[in-house]
This record gives structure tokens, sequence and C-alpha cells, in this order.
RNA sequence: UCCGGCGUAGCUCAAUGGUAGAGCGGGUGACUGUUAAUCACUAGGUUACAGGUUCGAGCCCUGUCGCCGGAGCCA
């Protein structure tokens, strides 16, 4: 009986006979050979059946794309398979001979390729992703758990709106309305005064109507709450826990960005210290006229590369039109509709650039900023960047205002570059009972359901503060992935729960 | 909610208002080392849906539905 491998342990197996398990992934064959590409989630390897053995090579001729099975066969050391290492088969079990897969192993559009997500998993690129998250997911947890932090959780639906009931997903609490939790900060206050360092981590909904390449209705977020923390300190923990998780991924997942076509030299430069601006830095950076003439440069540019690219399409096209052979046609159009969709999109940034430096040079202190500002701003620097001290008005009730100007929070926001956007938000809290009870009147708010929130500022109240950091987001932005939707296994997107 | 784009074979896409096509995938056959193998043959269609204009509509017009991504809002 020959040991049981995985794929990627066979290098350490040379000569032996052994079986792997997996599914079917690709298969040629020849009148006297068939290749086997098989797949088992730790590689990919070639499994060489000759017709000597007859009854194998039917066998093995007749299976469909992601049949599961049991190779059991010699292995030996052969550049052409994918792992370096190939098996000559002696024995194949089919556990279940599938036929009709519906993803082939060419392009397929978005709409097609969501409603097959379940399916879609298995493509390598995805299963990169996937492991790139987890990884992403430890990075963050080991940091916490080594500096001293407590992993707390907290609940998931959660009484009453603390603000925009909007933004909630309402939800039939034995008769009463109550609401999926869009963070767990308001708990982990509470947990922080019991243990000091605490996090959470896990899911919160967002019931906002927005379709956009940054949204989900459905993610994951990395909250600690630390007390005793004022801003400064903050911001040091949210560069710590950035640099720990693109730390990791370079370390541990070099070959999974490599597949994913990410640079790892825009990871590398990820350390500290980070840019710091308060808002009202960056909003003198937007309205500064050499910026201004910066991002007219760049329009330029952008203009010129629009014009290299376009001559690049016809010749493509032209060859496409030559092309004999069906396969290189269908690469060849590949490449066209990338391409187009390139210039679409670079089209689409030129025409709203002039939009966006207006809305620069217009900017009134006090505005939120929108997207646009948010990449511009970003895009001045090669690591994230942080930005604090925002206009109180535009912030929630329990951030504290700045001692040396009441009109700013003691707030921070964090940028990830290349136009990631937004992938840490936070705060140092209100700790004064009378200032909170204050901001939640100003706000409308009804104190009653926030009783047990305003103990904490009864007993024994001290600083403190916290920030959340969006999973998905971060993951897009350290793969280099153009939509969020990839970055968890079952996006829950505006119009889209199946599967 | 608003703005814009798209909807043709299982998939990816073609088709001046005038005979609905190609490649991939499926099926059959050929081929001893393939790398999205190749070659030959073959099956496959209510052109999203409902109206309208026209001698004639995949194409033009109106409405509906679905999808996409941008604004607002946000991580």
């Amino acid at each position: 009986m020959a040991d049981t491998v995985s794929i990627r342990s066979l290098q350490e197996r040379l000569e032996q006979v052994v079986s792997i398990r997996g599914w079917l992934y690709g298969k040629r064959s020849g009148g006297r050979i068939a290749f086997l590409l098989v797949r088992d989630g730790t590689g990919l390897c070639q499994c060489v059946v000759e017709a000597a053995q007859a009854e194998l090579f039917s066998a093995a001729e007749s299976l469909g794309q992601e049949s599961s099975l049991m190779v059991t066969g010699r292995v030996r050391a052969d550049s052409r398979s994918p792992g370096g290492a190939e098996l000559a088969v002696t024995g194949l079990q089919v556990l279940q001979s599938a036929s009709d897969y519906p993803i082939s192993r060419k392009a397929h559009g978005t709409d097609f390729l969501m409603e097959h997500r379940h399916l879609w998993l298995r493509s390598p690129r995805q299963a990169a992703i996937l492991r790139v998250r987890h990884t992403l997911i430890r990075a963050a947890r080991r940091y916490f758990d080594d500096h001293g932090f407590t992993l707390v959780d907290t609940p998931i639906l959660s009484p009453g709106a603390a603000e925009g009931a909007g933004t909630l997903f309402p939800v039939d609490y034995f008769g009463d309305t109550v609401y999926l939790a869009q963070t767990g900060q308001l708990y982990l206050e509470a947990a922080a005064m019991a243990l000091g360092r605490v996090y959470c981590f896990g899911p919160t909904f967002r019931a906002e109507k927005s379709k956009t390449r940054r949204h989900l209705a459905e993610f994951w977020m990395i909250e600690p709450e630390i007390a005793f923390a004022e801003l400064p300190e903050l911001m040091t923990w949210a560069e710590g826990l950035v640099c720990a998780m693109v730390g990791a991924a370079l370390s541990e997942r070099r070959e999974e960005l490599a597949l994913l076509g990410r640079n790892p030299a825009a990871l590398e430069r990820i350390a500290p210290p980070f840019p710091r601006l308060t808002y009202s830095q960056a909003v003198d950076l937007l309205r500064d006229p050499a910026l201004h003439r910066k991002l007219e440069q760049e329009l330029e540019a952008d203009r010129a590369r629009l014009k290299t690219l376009i001559p690049e399409l016809a010749a493509l096209d032209e060859q496409l039109s030559r092309a004999r052979q069906g396969w290189q046609q269908d690469k060849l159009a590949q490449q066209a509709a990338d391409l187009r969709e390139r210039i679409r999109d670079l089209e689409a940034q030129v025409a709203q650039r002039p939009i966006h430096i207006e809305h620069a040079r217009n900017f009134a202190w006090g505005e939120d900023f929108g997207g646009d500002e948010e990449t511009i701003i970003s895009r001045q620097f090669d690591r994230p960047v942080l930005i604090t001290e925002y206009p109180r008005r535009i912030k929630a009730f329990y951030m504290k205002p700045s001692p040396a100007n009441p009109d700013v929070v003691l707030n921070l926001d964090m940028l990830a570059p290349e136009g990631y956007g937004e992938i840490i938000g936070g705060s140092q809290r209100e700790d004064d009972l009378a200032a909170l009870r204050q901001r939640m009147a100003e706000e409308g708010m009804n104190p009653a359901p926030y009783e047990w929130y305003l103990d904490l500022r009864r007993y024994g109240s001290v600083p403190h503060g916290g920030f959340g950091l969006g999973l998905e987001r971060t993951v897009a932005w350290i793969c280099g992935l153009k939509h969020i939707r990839e970055t968890i296994p079952f996006p829950r997107l505006m119009g889209r729960i199946y599967p």
C-alpha cells in the first residue's frame, strides 16, 4: 500500500511509489500517452499514463475536468511537470467522474464567474488570494497576541442604531427590530476597561447602497481598543499592524503575489514611519497650486500614454486578423479586450482628472474627503498615509475633540497607496461624561440605550482609543486587485447574494 | 436614489436595416512527451423580455428586467 502524500511534498519522494488525491485540473492526450494535471490544494502535478496499460489509459482519457481521483505511481523528477516532479501512473481510482465543468481554463466574464463563485475558488488565482488573506489574518492576530492584547468577541446583533440607521441591516429579534453590527467598538471600550488591550475580529455589515469596486455589504474588520492610549500611540499601533501584515505577505506568500502579478517592490517600501498629515494640512495640500501643476503634468503623461496605447491596439487587431490557429486568435482577442479595458479606464481617468483638480482647488475646510480627494492625497506618497484631526462636525459623537482646537477631533484615517482608499479609521474616544452627553444631545441621540456606555465614563474613566482595519480592502491593496469581490470567499454585494 | 455602459450558442465575442457566424468548450475520430497540445469531422440559437416603426429588425424607437461601475455614503 503506497503512502498518500500531498503534491507539495512530492520532491521529497523521488523514485518512491506514492498516491495523491485531488481533482483533475486539465488533461491532454496523444495516441499512446495521456497527461493528467492533478491539483490537491497544495500544488499541481502532471500524471503520465501510457497506452500499454490499456485499462488505465481508457479510464484516464474519459475523465472530465474536476473529476475527483486518487492516483498512484512512481515519482520522478521532470521539469515539464508544474511542481518539478511527475507521477508515472500505475493505479487510478476515480472517486467521482465529472463532466461539463462550467469554468474552462479560458477567459470568462465577471458575471459568469460570480454566479459560479463556489467553483471559481478552485482556480489558481482565487486560491492564491485566499492564501494571502489567511496569512494577513494570522499576521494581524499574531501582532496583537504578541503585544499583550486579548481577543474579545463582540455581539453581531445590536440594539438601536448608533448613527445613520439607514446604513444598518434590520433583523427581527423575537418581535423587536435589532440590527447587524457595523462595528464592535462600543463593546470593545467596555472590554478595554476590563483587560487593558483588546481586539475583536469579525464580520460587520453595511446596508449602504454602494456599487463600487471598494464596497461590500458584509466585510471583516480587525479592531483594537487600548486603555490609556492617546492619538500618537494609536498611530504607532496602526503603523505596526499594517507593517506586520505586509511583512507576513512578503515573507510567506511571495509565490502567490507573483502569481497575482503583484510587484513586491511596491510592498517592500512599506516601513515606518508613515507620512502623517492633519486634515488641515491635507486641505492645504489639495489647494496647493504646485499640486495642481503636478496633477496637470500627470494628466499630460496619461494623455501621451493613451496615444501610444491606441496604435498598440490597432497592431493587436491586425495580428488578430492574420492569426490562424484558434487558440492563438482567442489569446490575442483576450489581450485586445484587456487593452481596450485599459484604454477605457485611462480615458475615463483623463476625462475625470480636470474635474478632480477643480475639486481640489475649490476644496473647503469642513467638507469630508471624497474618493477623488483620497486618491489625490494617497498618490503623493509611496506608503500608507495617516490623516488626523478631522472637523468635529463630520465625525462620530464618541470621538474626543482636540484640546488645542475643539473644532477638530483626535481621529486617524489611514489611506492605502495606489488609490486603494481608506483601510483604517479610528480615534481617541471622549472619556469625559459631561462632554460625551453634550455631544449625544447635539446629535439628537436618546441616551437611554447608551447608559451602559456612559457608565464607562462614570467608573474609572481613562483616556483610550482604537481603530478598525478593513480586511478586504487591505487584501485588495496587498494583492494588487482591481476589485474587492475577489478578496473574500463569498462576497455579499448589493444585489448579489448567490451563491 | 442618480448618471453612464452592456445583454447574440454552455463560455468569450463578431455580424452597413437585407441568408445569424467564429474560436473555445461538448461529441466522434487521428496522433508516443504534452504544457490553454494539435489536426479533421460534428451537434449546438425564442439575438434578455414585451410592444412599436419598416417590404424587412440582433441592429432604429418605447417600456420592463438583469448585470457592470461611478457619484453620494463608507472600511
